[in-house]
DNA sequence: TAAATTTGGTTTATATCATAAACTTGTTTA
DNA sequence: TAAACAAGTTTATGATATAAACCAAATTTA
């Protein structure tokens, strides 16, 4: 009937982050702040939470002297996310 | 870009209910809780926040005397559902 | 060059939430 | 009448999302 909802996913912050993630090569954090609209702390723990669940890679480098991170969605994080949007979708056929 | 997720109907289990109620006329705590699985604790926690956010009518009756609970979706739930679906999708599009 | 501001974050505190365990009220069964 | 069951409700707790506060380095301004 109703499929598990990874919790992982199911916020909306780290939703929208795998969602622009999914879509780019890459991403750095200014890029991902801006377009979420996250304040910068949240947006902070909530890719320490996907990058700890080797649902996105972090590098953190320097764009000249400042620093930059970057982050990039794994196979595993492809894969957790098309799980769960087809989970959602056993909600969603009403 | 992203459109707000109504936090009413960003819980799995509450998500369930609504997803259950709008295919039918009416449907009781039983019911709802066998199709979600949900422990009766938190289904009747669930069923109150839509009940107080307006989403659902709740009616408390009797089967012969035996108490039950017969809940059904406003029009109002079912407008909220239906811009939950739309909201959802613009996390979605890969 | 010193002070103020900006950039790019991280850490911490809090308020809310989802959930299950424990409880209640009444009914049926042995 | 005691035990078991049905249908929920209340309560306790642990996790979560979020923003406020903080920090270090770089840049701009006076």
């Amino acid at each position: 009937m109703f499929k598990e909802l990874d919790p992982l996913l199911h916020s909306q912050l780290r939703l929208a982050v795998m969602s622009l993630l999914i879509g780019v090569a890459e991403a750095d954090f200014v890029f991902l702040k801006e377009k979420t609209g996250a304040t910068a702390g949240n947006l902070s723990v909530q890719i320490d939470k996907l990058n700890e669940a080797g649902y996105i890679s972090v590098e953190k480098t320097f764009a000249g002297k400042m620093p930059r991170t970057i982050c990039r969605i794994t196979p595993k994080g492809v894969k957790a996310f098309d799980d769960y949007v087809k989970a959602l979708k056993t909600y969603l056929n009403s």
